[in-house]
DNA sequence: GATAAAGTATGATAAATATCATATTTCGGA
DNA sequence: TCCGAAATATGATATTTATCATACTTTATC
C-alpha cells in the first residue's frame, strides 16, 4: 500500500522518534545498522524528509538526525506526503479520474469508508503517538531476532 | 494501493462483467477502445486472467473474452491475487516480516481494523455484484465525455 | 482444407523505483 | 585555523513495472 520508501522513511523516523532527541542524534550509519535500511538509500530519503522539515538534521562532528518536539507532533501522514506523494492514496482505486459521489466507480460505495478510515488514522495519528508503544515496549520495529 | 495492472485489470474485467455472456463476446480491440487501457498492454493482462480461469476467451473468428457465471461469482480479491500477488496487500504497513497481534509494528493496532475491513470488502464482493450497479447506470468505468 | 480472425506465447523497449557511489558543504574540536 | 566527521547534492546503476511488437496457435466460415 505504501511504496518501499515510505516504509523506509516511516520505520526510520519512527526510530528517530524513540531513540533521539534534541541532545541525543543518531548518523545515517547507525539508522542503517538498526533499522536494516540499505545505507545509502536510507540517506537520500532522511535528506528529503530533512528539506522539507519532517525531521531535523545537523552536520559535522556529533551532528546527526533526531527529531525535535515540532517533528514529533506531524501526522504520520505528512511524511508519506513527501515520499509519496498523494495521489497514490487519494486517487480512485480504480484510477478513474473524475470518480466521486455523483458518478461513483464500481468499487467507491463499497471500498471507501474502509480505505477512509484507514487514511484518516495516517492523518490523525502523530510520530510522536505511535513511538509511545515503541518507547514502553508494546510495539516493535524489527523481527524477533 | 492497487498496482496500475490490477486497476486495468479489474477495470475491464467489470466492463466484460457488463457487457458480456456466454454469447455476447468482446475482443481486446474493442475492450482497449472502450475504457482507454493500452491495447498490448491490456491484452497481456487478459492472457493472465484467462490462464487463471478468472475470465473466459475463445479463440478464432467470432470469439473474445467474456464472463461465464462462475467467473462472476469469484470475489474481486480474485483477480488482484493473480495480477499483484497477495504479499502487496496483505504484508505488514512497515513490510515487517514477523509483525502480528504478539509482536506488532506500531502501526498495526491502528491502521489493520481498517485495513481489514477493505480487505475484507474486496474478498466478499464479487464481480457479479459490482456489474450490477454498472448495468443499471448507477456506477461508472470512465470519466464523463 | 484454405483463409482470416481471433486469442496465446514470448520477448523487446521504456519509464519508474530502488539502490549504490562520490564529491561537496558545514561544523566541532584539537 | 586546520582536520576530520557528519549531512547534502548529484548522478550512476540495477531492478521492477509498464508498454509495445511480433510470431504462433486455434477455430469459424467459405
Amino acid at each position: 500500500m505504501l511504496s518501499n520508501s515510505s516504509k523506509y522513511a516511516l520505520t526510520a523516523v519512527l526510530y528517530l522518534a524513540a531513540h533521539t532527541d534534541d541532545r541525543q542524534k543518531k548518523m545515517v550509519k547507525d539508522l542503517s545498522a538498526s533499522t536494516n535500511i540499505p545505507k545509502a538509500y536510507l540517506a537520500k530519503l532522511l535528506q528529503q524528509l530533512s528539506r522539507h522539515n519532517i525531521i531535523s538534521a545537523t552536520k559535522g562532528p556529533k551532528g546527526g538526525y533526531y527529531l525535535t518536539e515540532e517533528n514529533r507532533n506531524l501526522p504520520v501522514y505528512s511524511l508519506i506526503e513527501v515520499i509519496d506523494g498523494t495521489q497514490r492514496m487519494e486517487s480512485c482505486v480504480l484510477g478513474i479520474e473524475e470518480c466521486n459521489a455523483e458518478r461513483p466507480c464500481p468499487l467507491h460505495d463499497h471500498v471507501y469508508p474502509a480505505r477512509d478510515a484507514f487514511l484518516g488514522t495516517l492523518k490523525k495519528m502523530t510520530i510522536g503517538d505511535l513511538s509511545r508503544d515503541l518507547k514502553n515496549g508494546s510495539s516493535f520495529l524489527t523481527a524477533q531476532q
